[in-house]
DNA sequence: TCTGGGGTCCTAGGACCC
DNA sequence: TCTGGGGTCCTAGGACCC
């Protein structure tokens, strides 16, 4: 049976979650922060209509927010995936496969399904908004990526009202006409100015375009793909399983520079930590771990520094204590005295089910005991909160490296003294 | 003063083997 | 003297996504 994609997408996710607890904000422009408040990662409407864009710098339009009353919110993830599971439970009881695409997006198969795809999808829209508060726009289409160009419009369209349905070729034609072609899912800055290049500029002269054999050669086997989507042609199939990660990385930017390696190795102990248990949690060990490190790109004028070596275990391991020893290792190989470091971070890849671990004839292996260790460590801190019990290795009371946060909405649904309050 | 973080896939090219 | 060629595995780097 054809496959028939919907596609649901949140509406300004992050900024949505933070209004769910302050209705108050309902018609103020929103913005939501990256790390360190950075750059904005989501932003409502009416904050786009002001000009700010998708990861411009907070410094740099400050003044805008304020002369115009933006609501500013450093992230809170913990928030975000908490109502972002709601929002995929509910989700879910809409057709037998889903695929939980990102926090915010998820495709779903309608194939088989006796509906009106215009009623239903209105139907999808209307009840994830009353059972947790977050508007959504549905996609559907006979591909992943038209659903997806489905759902753009959707989200543009004053008409449309959240929803299109893109499953005839005569409807499909006129939404890639209105498809710019670096709005296409897989086709990014580079390679959008590479297809303006051979004079394409939308998704419909994309579509028509005869050459494909040059298609595979310039833009690789995806391109390919995507091309032959446009052409209902599916090529990108529902992953309704989750798989394990491939490699787990941790970094941050730093709120202040840090120049010593005694503030690198805290922060790589803390990055370690946090991979480590995310490693553990899929049941998984690493046999290679990378370390960087590096200073302001940003800088005008001083040169940049950049340091990454990897290190290779004899025997995979998904036990902290022996990561970050290693670790530090490599990070003092890296360190220069001098460089103002920026961002520093971690990555496990070579990950192995933990089920293959075995003792190693030379050197270091993990052991029944250190496998029990990290476990109760594991339990007592999803009891009593993160980072309950860790190494000494991450330092105490040492912020010099940590990020900035400084428009932190309250924790509403994971810290009992966060609750709202209505009175 | 202030520019995020965490992933995936694909390809080219080198090393190595027979 | 003559110095092949195919397969596989690994890695680095690029591009993309949210």
């Amino acid at each position: 049976m054809k496959p028939i994609y919907a596609l649901i997408d949140c509406n300004s996710f992050f900024c949505s979650c933070e209004r769910l607890f302050r209705p108050d904000l309902n018609h103020r422009p929103v913005g939501v922060l990256s790390n360190n408040d950075g750059c904005f990662v989501s932003r409502t409407n009416e904050l786009k209509a002001l000009g700010v864009k998708m990861g411009d710098p907070y410094f740099k339009v400050k003044d805008l927010c304020q002369k115009n009353n933006v609501a500013v919110f450093s992230s809170n993830f913990s928030l975000y995936t908490n109502i972002s599971d709601r929002v995929m439970s509910v989700l879910s009881s809409f057709a037998p496969e889903m695929e939980v695409y990102s926090v915010d997006e998820a495709f779903l198969n309608l194939a088989g399904l006796d509906v009106d795809l215009n009623k239903y999808a209105r139907e999808i829209k209307e009840t994830v908004f009353k059972w947790t508060g977050i508007p959504v726009s549905v996609g559907i289409g006979p591909t992943k990526t038209l659903a997806k160009i489905a759902n753009n419009l959707g989200k543009k369209s004053q008409k449309a009202q959240g929803v299109v349905v893109l499953m005839n070729e005569d409807h499909q034609n006129i939404a890639l006409e209105r498809t710019e072609i670096g709005d296409i899912w897989g086709i990014g800055r580079k390679n959008s100015l590479k297809l303006r290049g051979l004079g394409i500029r939308n998704a419909l002269q994309f579509k028509n375009y005869k050459n494909e054999k040059n298609i595979q050669k310039i833009f690789t086997k995806l391109g390919r793909m995507t091309q032959d989507e446009l052409r209902g042609i599916p090529c990108f199939e529902l992953n309704t399983v989750i798989e394990k990660k491939k490699e787990i990385l941790c970094s941050r930017s730093f709120g202040s520079p840090v120049a010593n390696l005694q503030g690198l190795r805290e922060s790589i102990a803390n990055y370690a930590t946090s991979a480590c248990e995310k490693m553990r949690k899929q049941e998984s060990a690493c046999a290679v771990i990378e370390v960087f490190c590096h200073s302001d790109p940003y800088k005008v004028g001083e040169q940049m520094f950049y340091g990454r070596e990897s290190y290779k275990f004899l025997t995979p391991t998904m036990d902290t204590r022996r990561v970050i020893k290693y670790a530090w290792k490599v990070l003092d190989d890296l360190f220069r005295m001098g460089v103002l470091y920026k961002k520093a971070g971690i990555r496990l890849s070579s990950l192995a089910d933990n089920e293959q671990l075995q003792a190693s004839l030379f050197g270091e292996s993990d052991d029944i005991k250190s496998l029990k260790l990290m476990r109760v460590i594991d339990q007592v801190n999803a009891r009593e909160g993160a980072n309950t019990l860790r190494s000494m290795a991450c330092g105490v009371d040492n912020d010099t490296w940590k990020m900035r946060r400084d428009h932190l909405s309250p924790r509403f649904t994971s810290g009992w003294s966060n609750l709202p309050k209505c009175f």
